[in-house]
DNA sequence: ATCCAGGTATGCA
DNA sequence: TGCATACCTGGA
């Protein structure tokens, strides 16, 4: 921040003029930050001009600030017609955040409305389902920037060419057709076996994945949970930032270490935890525990 | 060098 | 049901 950036009032050569993401409110560049590369989701990187390039299913997108935190977009031109309308629901345009976030219990939660207005605007993405299947596959014991390596890796040996040098992710049918081995060599250690085996599983089961999307919350967490590697906190994950389930709650590290730090549940267990969290800040749980982790990771480090 | 990192699965009181 | 331990491996 404070560093100049191009302000291009033309078109570059390829690409969109840049566009106002209309519907989205005016946005600290910490939040915009945060909400695209704070950990939802993990193909967003900052080019050197200060805006955000990612690519989710087969779209590719920079986002950008204007003077006055307007975001704004812009894709390859042969592309921008389909990434229009994918990237209003990428970022939820079609759901009103602010109103639900002012609906969470933050007048009676001290802590929850510091966190609210430590990151105004912040929202939850709503992703490709399975292809945040597959970042949370690799999220265990790993941290933001190598599970985005992971990811990187994955798209430029296994994913469809979008664009010239710019990959999608592997399909779960693609991935079905790797060893586990070459998976291996994608950084993965034991996390490799867990989306191997996932993948047959998907292979062998048709509609499955896509079923287990439209399910009511508790039964697709269920089905979710019965993939190898997937547990309690990854099946949150994936329904909460890849199927707009704000009910979710996942219990991270960040969340058990806020819920002691800051609500004195000392030696709470993730599953009472994630108990506590329902109740206390309802059915739009998994949002406020958005605001609680971004709030506790800048804290700390 | 040794330890840790957005968890999950397994084995044993 | 509850708690400890293994699982891969790049980076601090």
């Amino acid at each position: 921040m404070g560093k100049t950036r191009e302000v291009s009032a033309l078109p570059e050569p390829g690409w969109s003029a840049w566009q106002p993401l209309v519907g989205l409110p005016p946005l600290s560049a910490q939040v915009l930050a945060e909400t695209l590369d704070g950990g939802q989701a993990f193909r967003w990187q900052r080019e050197s001009d200060g805006c955000f390039l990612g690519v989710w299913a087969d779209h590719l997108a920079r986002i950008r600030r204007s003077a006055t935190g307007q975001a704004e977009w812009s894709a390859p031109a042969p592309l921008a017609p389909r990434v229009a309308p994918a990237l209003h629901t990428y970022l939820g345009l079609d759901r009103n955040f602010p109103d639900l976030t002012d609906s969470l219990p933050w007048r009676s939660d001290a802590h929850l409305a510091t966190c609210l207005a430590a990151f105004p605007g912040l929202r939850i993405l709503r992703q490709p389902f399975g292809e945040t299947l597959l970042g949370f596959l690799c999220s265990a014991t790993k941290q933001i920037v190598q599970i985005k390596q992971m990811m990187a890796l994955l798209a430029a040996r296994h994913g469809t060419e979008i664009l010239p040098g710019i990959h999608r992710l592997p399909s779960w049918p693609e991935l079905a057709t790797v060893p586990e081995a070459t998976l291996r060599a994608c950084l993965l250690g034991f996390r490799a076996r867990y989306i191997a085996q996932t993948a047959q599983f998907l292979a062998a089961h048709p509609g499955w994945l896509e079923e287990t999307e439209t399910l009511p919350y508790a039964a697709a967490k269920e089905r979710l949970c019965s993939l190898p590697g997937v547990g309690e906190k990854v099946a949150d994950c994936v329904l909460l930032f890849g199927a707009g389930r704000l009910e979710a709650f996942p219990v991270d590290v960040w969340i058990i270490k806020t819920m002691e730090l800051r609500y004195g549940l000392t030696g709470w267990k993730p599953a009472q935890i994630a108990h506590f969290g329902r109740t206390h800040f309802g059915p739009l749980a998994g949002l406020a525990q958005q605001f609680l982790f971004s709030s506790e990771r800048s804290l700390r480090g």
